[in-house]
DNA sequence: ATTCGTTTTTACCATTTGTTAAGTGCGGGC
DNA sequence: GCCCGCACTTAACAAATGGTAAAAACGAAT
Protein backbone atom coordinates (compact mmCIF):
# COMPACT_ATOMS: atom_id res chain seq x y z
CA UNK A 1 0.00 0.00 0.00
CA UNK A 2 1.45 3.14 -1.20
CA UNK A 3 2.32 6.21 1.20
CA UNK A 4 0.33 9.42 1.65
CA UNK A 5 3.07 11.29 -0.41
CA UNK A 6 2.90 8.92 -3.37
CA UNK A 7 -0.62 8.90 -3.55
CA UNK A 8 -0.85 12.57 -3.24
CA UNK A 9 1.64 13.25 -6.09
CA UNK A 10 -0.49 10.66 -8.00
CA UNK A 11 -3.30 13.16 -8.13
CA UNK A 12 -1.04 15.26 -10.31
CA UNK A 13 1.35 12.54 -12.16
CA UNK A 14 1.73 8.93 -12.88
CA UNK A 15 4.59 7.38 -11.04
CA UNK A 16 5.40 3.83 -11.83
CA UNK A 17 5.90 1.80 -9.52
CA UNK A 18 9.72 1.66 -9.47
CA UNK A 19 10.30 5.16 -8.88
CA UNK A 20 7.17 4.88 -5.96
CA UNK A 21 9.69 1.97 -3.89
CA UNK A 22 12.91 4.28 -4.56
CA UNK A 23 10.79 7.21 -3.66
CA UNK A 24 8.85 5.95 -0.33
CA UNK A 25 12.78 4.48 0.67
CA UNK A 26 13.98 8.43 0.54
CA UNK A 27 11.64 8.92 3.25
CA UNK A 28 11.33 8.29 6.88
CA UNK A 29 8.12 8.08 8.99
CA UNK A 30 7.49 9.35 12.09
CA UNK A 31 5.19 10.39 14.85
CA UNK A 32 4.78 13.18 17.29
CA UNK A 33 2.26 13.68 20.24
CA UNK A 34 0.65 17.54 20.79
CA UNK A 35 3.23 19.69 21.69
CA UNK A 36 6.42 18.26 20.95
CA UNK A 37 8.81 20.14 18.42
CA UNK A 38 9.70 18.93 15.17
CA UNK A 39 12.34 21.74 14.53
CA UNK A 40 13.74 24.53 16.72
CA UNK A 41 13.98 28.02 16.05
CA UNK A 42 17.93 29.01 15.80
CA UNK A 43 18.98 25.92 13.60
CA UNK A 44 19.06 25.18 10.03
CA UNK A 45 15.96 23.70 8.81
CA UNK A 46 17.49 20.87 7.00
CA UNK A 47 13.97 18.75 6.56
CA UNK A 48 10.94 18.55 5.02
CA UNK A 49 7.60 16.99 6.49
CA UNK A 50 4.48 16.11 4.92
CA UNK A 51 1.85 16.08 7.14
CA UNK A 52 -0.36 12.26 7.08
CA UNK A 53 -2.08 12.58 9.59
CA UNK A 54 -2.77 15.35 11.97
CA UNK A 55 -2.23 19.29 12.18
CA UNK A 56 1.56 21.07 12.19
CA UNK A 57 2.28 24.69 12.60
CA UNK A 58 4.87 27.01 12.18
CA UNK A 59 5.35 29.73 14.93
CA UNK A 60 7.87 31.91 16.71
CA UNK A 61 8.57 33.16 20.01
CA UNK A 62 8.70 36.79 20.42
CA UNK A 63 10.79 38.86 23.38
CA UNK A 64 7.90 38.87 25.38
CA UNK A 65 7.96 34.74 25.80
CA UNK A 66 4.67 34.78 23.70
CA UNK A 67 4.14 32.15 21.13
CA UNK A 68 2.65 33.82 17.37
CA UNK A 69 1.56 31.21 15.07
CA UNK A 70 2.56 31.63 11.57
CA UNK A 71 0.29 28.70 9.80
CA UNK A 72 -1.25 25.32 10.58
CA UNK A 73 0.10 22.55 8.13
CA UNK A 74 -2.44 19.81 7.91
CA UNK A 75 -3.03 16.43 5.66
CA UNK A 76 -1.31 16.00 2.47
CA UNK A 77 0.49 19.63 2.76
CA UNK A 78 4.28 19.65 3.12
CA UNK A 79 6.09 22.01 6.19
CA UNK A 80 9.52 23.13 6.43
CA UNK A 81 10.56 26.87 7.15
CA UNK A 82 11.10 27.63 3.19
CA UNK A 83 14.06 30.15 3.16
CA UNK A 84 15.99 28.41 5.93
CA UNK A 85 15.68 24.97 4.23
CA UNK A 86 16.48 26.39 0.88
CA UNK A 87 19.02 29.24 1.72
CA UNK A 88 20.93 27.16 4.41
CA UNK A 89 20.14 30.14 6.69
CA UNK A 90 19.32 30.02 10.45
CA UNK A 91 15.45 30.05 10.70
CA UNK A 92 13.29 32.00 13.29
CA UNK A 93 10.61 29.84 13.24
CA UNK A 94 9.65 26.67 14.99
CA UNK A 95 7.62 23.78 13.64
CA UNK A 96 5.55 21.95 16.39
CA UNK A 97 3.01 19.33 16.19
CA UNK A 98 -0.77 21.14 17.39
CA UNK A 99 -2.42 17.76 18.05
CA UNK A 100 -0.81 14.09 17.50
CA UNK A 101 0.74 14.02 14.28
CA UNK A 102 1.97 11.64 11.35
CA UNK A 103 4.67 13.03 9.27
CA UNK A 104 6.65 11.27 6.12
CA UNK A 105 10.15 13.13 6.54
CA UNK A 106 12.57 13.76 3.88
CA UNK A 107 16.14 15.06 4.59
CA UNK A 108 17.66 17.80 2.59
CA UNK A 109 20.25 15.28 1.48
CA UNK A 110 17.17 12.57 0.51
CA UNK A 111 15.90 15.11 -1.47
CA UNK A 112 18.48 15.95 -3.37
CA UNK A 113 19.62 12.63 -4.28
CA UNK A 114 15.89 11.96 -5.26
CA UNK A 115 15.54 15.13 -7.43
CA UNK A 116 18.68 14.02 -9.09
CA UNK A 117 17.56 10.81 -9.58
CA UNK A 118 14.06 12.53 -10.62
CA UNK A 119 14.21 15.70 -12.01
CA UNK A 120 10.07 15.63 -12.29
CA UNK A 121 10.08 14.93 -8.79
CA UNK A 122 11.69 18.62 -8.07
CA UNK A 123 9.14 20.30 -11.16
CA UNK A 124 6.76 19.01 -8.92
CA UNK A 125 7.79 19.50 -5.34
CA UNK A 126 8.57 22.84 -6.66
CA UNK A 127 5.30 23.21 -8.12
CA UNK A 128 3.00 22.48 -5.39
CA UNK A 129 5.08 24.41 -2.91
CA UNK A 130 5.32 27.41 -4.53
CA UNK A 131 1.40 26.91 -4.96
CA UNK A 132 0.83 26.57 -1.38
CA UNK A 133 3.21 29.50 -0.30
CA UNK A 134 0.90 31.76 -2.47
CA UNK A 135 -2.23 30.04 -1.02
CA UNK A 136 -0.99 30.79 2.08
CA UNK A 137 -0.50 34.41 1.83
CA UNK A 138 -3.74 34.90 0.73
CA UNK A 139 -5.02 32.80 3.32
CA UNK A 140 -3.51 35.47 6.10
CA UNK A 141 -3.99 38.24 4.34
CA UNK A 142 -7.79 37.23 3.97
CA UNK A 143 -7.79 37.99 7.95
CA UNK A 144 -5.69 41.07 7.88
CA UNK A 145 -8.63 44.45 8.23
CA UNK A 146 -10.87 42.31 10.27
CA UNK A 147 -11.72 42.74 13.98
CA UNK A 148 -11.10 39.45 16.41
CA UNK A 149 -14.44 37.94 15.94
CA UNK A 150 -14.92 38.37 12.61
CA UNK A 151 -11.20 36.22 12.21
CA UNK A 152 -12.55 33.85 14.09
CA UNK A 153 -15.79 33.28 12.80
CA UNK A 154 -13.51 33.03 8.82
CA UNK A 155 -11.24 30.89 10.76
CA UNK A 156 -13.63 28.69 11.44
CA UNK A 157 -15.62 28.64 7.84
CA UNK A 158 -11.90 27.72 6.56
CA UNK A 159 -10.17 25.71 8.73
CA UNK A 160 -12.99 24.22 10.47
CA UNK A 161 -11.26 20.98 10.74
CA UNK A 162 -8.27 22.11 12.33
CA UNK A 163 -10.24 24.21 14.89
CA UNK A 164 -11.48 21.12 16.08
CA UNK A 165 -8.25 19.14 16.53
CA UNK A 166 -5.94 21.82 17.93
CA UNK A 167 -5.94 23.78 21.39
CA UNK A 168 -7.51 27.24 21.64
CA UNK A 169 -4.39 28.99 22.80
CA UNK A 170 -2.91 27.60 19.09
CA UNK A 171 -6.09 29.18 17.74
CA UNK A 172 -5.76 32.44 19.56
CA UNK A 173 -1.77 32.88 19.02
CA UNK A 174 -2.96 32.33 15.11
CA UNK A 175 -5.44 35.02 15.11
CA UNK A 176 -3.23 37.27 17.16
CA UNK A 177 -5.38 37.60 20.43
CA UNK A 178 -5.16 36.38 23.58
CA UNK A 179 -6.84 32.58 24.59
CA UNK A 180 -8.63 35.04 27.18
CA UNK A 181 -9.99 37.21 24.43
CA UNK A 182 -10.80 34.09 22.11
CA UNK A 183 -12.70 32.51 24.94
CA UNK A 184 -14.71 35.78 25.53
CA UNK A 185 -15.67 35.62 21.55
CA UNK A 186 -17.10 32.15 21.35
CA UNK A 187 -19.18 32.86 24.55
CA UNK A 188 -20.52 35.84 23.00
CA UNK A 189 -20.97 33.97 19.44
CA UNK A 190 -23.58 31.82 20.58
CA UNK B 1 22.73 53.97 -21.08
CA UNK B 2 20.88 50.48 -19.79
CA UNK B 3 17.70 50.78 -18.26
CA UNK B 4 16.97 49.89 -14.46
CA UNK B 5 15.70 46.23 -14.84
CA UNK B 6 19.07 45.24 -16.68
CA UNK B 7 21.33 46.90 -14.57
CA UNK B 8 19.99 44.79 -11.92
CA UNK B 9 20.13 41.60 -13.23
CA UNK B 10 23.51 42.50 -14.37
CA UNK B 11 23.82 42.10 -10.35
CA UNK B 12 23.31 38.32 -10.72
CA UNK B 13 24.56 37.23 -14.21
CA UNK B 14 26.70 38.95 -17.19
CA UNK B 15 24.10 39.72 -19.70
CA UNK B 16 25.20 40.53 -23.34
CA UNK B 17 24.83 43.71 -25.20
CA UNK B 18 22.62 41.74 -27.70
CA UNK B 19 20.02 40.07 -25.11
CA UNK B 20 20.36 43.35 -23.40
CA UNK B 21 18.93 44.97 -26.41
CA UNK B 22 16.27 42.56 -26.50
CA UNK B 23 15.20 42.76 -22.97
CA UNK B 24 14.73 46.57 -23.25
CA UNK B 25 12.75 45.94 -26.10
CA UNK B 26 10.23 43.59 -24.27
CA UNK B 27 9.26 46.44 -21.94
CA UNK B 28 7.69 49.63 -21.75
CA UNK B 29 8.44 52.74 -20.02
CA UNK B 30 4.83 54.09 -17.59
CA UNK B 31 4.77 56.47 -14.73
CA UNK B 32 1.95 57.21 -12.51
CA UNK B 33 0.68 60.06 -9.91
CA UNK B 34 0.47 58.56 -6.43
CA UNK B 35 -2.61 57.48 -5.63
CA UNK B 36 -3.55 55.86 -9.23
CA UNK B 37 -3.59 52.28 -10.25
CA UNK B 38 -1.94 50.28 -11.92
CA UNK B 39 -4.23 47.24 -11.74
CA UNK B 40 -7.51 46.71 -10.13
CA UNK B 41 -8.66 44.05 -8.50
CA UNK B 42 -11.29 41.65 -10.50
CA UNK B 43 -9.66 41.41 -13.24
CA UNK B 44 -7.14 38.81 -14.39
CA UNK B 45 -3.19 40.50 -13.63
CA UNK B 46 -1.41 40.32 -16.98
CA UNK B 47 1.66 42.38 -15.92
CA UNK B 48 4.32 42.30 -14.10
CA UNK B 49 6.33 45.80 -13.08
CA UNK B 50 9.18 46.45 -12.17
CA UNK B 51 9.94 49.55 -10.10
CA UNK B 52 12.78 51.78 -11.40
CA UNK B 53 11.57 54.65 -8.98
CA UNK B 54 9.02 55.43 -6.32
CA UNK B 55 7.26 52.84 -4.45
CA UNK B 56 4.16 50.36 -5.24
CA UNK B 57 1.42 49.21 -3.05
CA UNK B 58 -0.47 46.14 -3.17
CA UNK B 59 -3.90 46.26 -1.47
CA UNK B 60 -7.33 45.30 -0.86
CA UNK B 61 -10.88 46.96 -0.18
CA UNK B 62 -12.65 44.92 2.38
CA UNK B 63 -16.12 44.55 2.59
CA UNK B 64 -16.63 47.70 5.01
CA UNK B 65 -14.54 50.13 2.37
CA UNK B 66 -11.82 50.20 4.02
CA UNK B 67 -8.09 49.90 2.49
CA UNK B 68 -5.80 47.69 3.67
CA UNK B 69 -2.28 47.41 2.09
CA UNK B 70 -0.30 44.30 1.78
CA UNK B 71 2.82 44.96 0.65
CA UNK B 72 5.01 47.88 -0.32
CA UNK B 73 7.48 47.29 -3.17
CA UNK B 74 10.27 50.01 -3.87
CA UNK B 75 13.40 50.26 -6.45
CA UNK B 76 14.83 46.93 -8.09
CA UNK B 77 11.37 44.90 -6.82
CA UNK B 78 9.24 42.97 -8.73
CA UNK B 79 5.66 43.43 -8.28
CA UNK B 80 2.10 41.74 -9.87
CA UNK B 81 -0.47 39.39 -8.40
CA UNK B 82 1.45 36.54 -8.72
CA UNK B 83 -1.22 34.24 -8.34
CA UNK B 84 -3.13 35.45 -10.22
CA UNK B 85 -0.57 36.71 -13.35
CA UNK B 86 0.72 32.48 -12.99
CA UNK B 87 -2.89 30.89 -12.71
CA UNK B 88 -4.66 33.24 -15.18
CA UNK B 89 -7.22 33.78 -12.06
CA UNK B 90 -9.22 36.69 -11.13
CA UNK B 91 -7.14 38.80 -8.36
CA UNK B 92 -8.67 40.17 -5.20
CA UNK B 93 -5.79 42.96 -4.60
CA UNK B 94 -4.97 46.28 -6.09
CA UNK B 95 -1.41 47.64 -7.36
CA UNK B 96 -1.23 51.22 -6.97
CA UNK B 97 0.87 54.05 -6.51
CA UNK B 98 2.30 55.43 -3.16
CA UNK B 99 4.05 57.95 -4.01
CA UNK B 100 5.14 58.98 -8.21
CA UNK B 101 6.23 56.16 -9.09
CA UNK B 102 8.67 55.01 -12.83
CA UNK B 103 7.80 51.81 -13.35
CA UNK B 104 9.01 49.05 -16.23
CA UNK B 105 6.08 46.87 -17.11
CA UNK B 106 6.22 43.60 -18.72
CA UNK B 107 3.48 41.89 -20.19
CA UNK B 108 2.61 38.30 -19.60
CA UNK B 109 2.98 37.70 -23.62
CA UNK B 110 6.55 39.85 -23.75
CA UNK B 111 7.87 37.94 -20.77
CA UNK B 112 6.92 34.66 -22.31
CA UNK B 113 8.44 35.86 -25.46
CA UNK B 114 11.77 36.43 -23.68
CA UNK B 115 11.47 33.42 -21.19
CA UNK B 116 11.27 31.07 -24.52
CA UNK B 117 14.23 33.27 -26.44
CA UNK B 118 16.06 33.23 -23.12
CA UNK B 119 15.38 30.88 -20.56
CA UNK B 120 17.80 31.64 -18.14
CA UNK B 121 16.01 34.81 -18.13
CA UNK B 122 13.01 33.06 -16.94
CA UNK B 123 15.36 31.16 -14.19
CA UNK B 124 16.69 34.69 -13.15
CA UNK B 125 13.36 35.97 -12.76
CA UNK B 126 12.31 33.17 -11.21
CA UNK B 127 14.72 33.17 -9.06
CA UNK B 128 14.25 36.71 -7.75
CA UNK B 129 10.72 36.43 -7.53
CA UNK B 130 10.34 33.66 -5.31
CA UNK B 131 13.17 34.87 -2.96
CA UNK B 132 11.09 38.13 -3.09
CA UNK B 133 8.00 36.04 -1.70
CA UNK B 134 9.53 34.79 1.65
CA UNK B 135 11.62 37.77 2.25
CA UNK B 136 7.94 39.42 2.21
CA UNK B 137 6.12 36.36 4.38
CA UNK B 138 9.30 36.61 6.68
CA UNK B 139 8.75 40.72 6.93
CA UNK B 140 5.06 40.54 7.31
CA UNK B 141 5.23 37.51 10.27
CA UNK B 142 7.93 39.63 12.11
CA UNK B 143 5.29 42.60 12.89
CA UNK B 144 2.85 39.27 14.16
CA UNK B 145 2.45 39.61 17.95
CA UNK B 146 3.49 43.32 18.48
CA UNK B 147 1.31 46.32 19.46
CA UNK B 148 0.83 48.98 17.04
CA UNK B 149 3.36 51.35 18.77
CA UNK B 150 5.92 48.77 18.13
CA UNK B 151 5.04 47.77 15.05
CA UNK B 152 5.41 51.63 14.03
CA UNK B 153 9.02 51.21 15.07
CA UNK B 154 9.68 48.50 13.51
CA UNK B 155 8.26 49.92 9.87
CA UNK B 156 10.47 52.88 10.60
CA UNK B 157 13.61 50.87 11.31
CA UNK B 158 13.32 48.32 8.40
CA UNK B 159 11.59 50.63 6.07
CA UNK B 160 12.48 54.49 6.81
CA UNK B 161 12.57 55.39 3.03
CA UNK B 162 8.84 53.94 2.60
CA UNK B 163 7.72 55.57 5.71
CA UNK B 164 8.62 59.40 4.53
CA UNK B 165 8.01 59.17 1.03
CA UNK B 166 4.26 57.27 0.96
CA UNK B 167 0.87 58.83 2.56
CA UNK B 168 0.38 58.36 6.19
CA UNK B 169 -2.60 56.49 5.70
CA UNK B 170 -0.87 53.61 3.76
CA UNK B 171 1.15 53.38 6.29
CA UNK B 172 -1.52 53.48 8.92
CA UNK B 173 -3.66 50.26 6.82
CA UNK B 174 0.00 48.37 6.50
CA UNK B 175 0.18 48.52 10.34
CA UNK B 176 -3.10 47.39 10.78
CA UNK B 177 -4.55 50.56 12.65
CA UNK B 178 -6.55 53.63 11.72
CA UNK B 179 -4.68 56.96 10.51
CA UNK B 180 -5.46 58.78 13.75
CA UNK B 181 -4.46 55.74 15.45
CA UNK B 182 -1.31 56.06 13.95
CA UNK B 183 -1.09 59.96 14.02
CA UNK B 184 -1.75 59.86 18.14
CA UNK B 185 1.33 57.06 18.31
CA UNK B 186 3.88 59.26 16.44
CA UNK B 187 3.08 62.24 18.71
CA UNK B 188 3.53 59.93 22.27
CA UNK B 189 6.45 58.46 21.02
CA UNK B 190 8.32 61.71 20.44
C1' DA C 1 0.17 85.45 -2.27
C1' DT C 2 -4.44 83.44 -1.69
C1' DT C 3 -7.69 79.99 -1.79
C1' DC C 4 -9.44 75.46 -1.92
C1' DG C 5 -9.14 70.70 -1.09
C1' DT C 6 -6.85 67.12 1.05
C1' DT C 7 -4.13 65.10 4.60
C1' DT C 8 -2.80 65.03 9.24
C1' DT C 9 -3.46 66.17 13.97
C1' DT C 10 -6.04 66.55 18.08
C1' DA C 11 -9.74 65.67 21.32
C1' DC C 12 -13.54 63.17 23.45
C1' DC C 13 -16.04 59.20 24.22
C1' DA C 14 -17.44 54.29 23.18
C1' DT C 15 -15.78 49.82 22.41
C1' DT C 16 -12.55 46.28 22.29
C1' DT C 17 -8.76 43.89 24.04
C1' DG C 18 -5.19 42.85 27.54
C1' DT C 19 -4.08 41.74 32.36
C1' DT C 20 -4.60 39.56 36.48
C1' DA C 21 -6.71 36.33 39.11
C1' DA C 22 -9.81 32.87 40.38
C1' DG C 23 -12.89 29.22 39.27
C1' DT C 24 -14.48 25.16 36.42
C1' DG C 25 -14.05 21.00 33.92
C1' DC C 26 -11.74 17.24 31.82
C1' DG C 27 -8.40 13.44 31.27
C1' DG C 28 -4.42 10.69 32.64
C1' DG C 29 -1.91 8.35 36.11
C1' DC C 30 -1.80 6.20 40.46
C1' DG D 1 -12.33 5.71 41.83
C1' DC D 2 -9.63 9.57 43.23
C1' DC D 3 -6.41 13.13 42.72
C1' DC D 4 -3.72 16.15 40.27
C1' DG D 5 -2.43 19.01 36.48
C1' DC D 6 -3.59 21.46 32.59
C1' DA D 7 -6.65 23.81 29.53
C1' DC D 8 -10.41 26.54 29.25
C1' DT D 9 -13.73 29.84 31.14
C1' DT D 10 -15.21 33.75 33.67
C1' DA D 11 -14.89 38.17 35.87
C1' DA D 12 -13.30 42.89 37.06
C1' DC D 13 -10.43 46.45 35.93
C1' DA D 14 -6.82 48.86 33.10
C1' DA D 15 -5.08 50.06 28.74
C1' DA D 16 -5.27 50.50 23.89
C1' DT D 17 -7.80 51.34 19.81
C1' DG D 18 -11.78 52.84 17.00
C1' DG D 19 -15.34 56.32 15.70
C1' DT D 20 -16.76 60.88 15.20
C1' DA D 21 -15.85 65.44 14.64
C1' DA D 22 -13.37 69.59 14.32
C1' DA D 23 -9.04 72.18 13.87
C1' DA D 24 -4.57 72.70 11.85
C1' DA D 25 -1.14 72.04 8.33
C1' DC D 26 0.13 71.31 3.84
C1' DG D 27 0.06 71.39 -1.41
C1' DA D 28 -1.66 72.46 -5.73
C1' DA D 29 -3.68 75.61 -8.62
C1' DT D 30 -5.01 80.05 -9.76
Amino acid sequence: MPNALISFLKLFRDISAGDEALIDAALENRSYKEGEYLFRAGNVCREMYFVANGVLRIMMLNEQGNEITYFFLKENQFCTILNSFNNNVVAHESISAACDVDVLVFTKRALNKLYAQFPYVKQLIDQITQQALLDKIDLKNSYLGNDSTTRYKMFMMRQPDIALRVPLSDIASYLGITPQSLSRIRKNIR
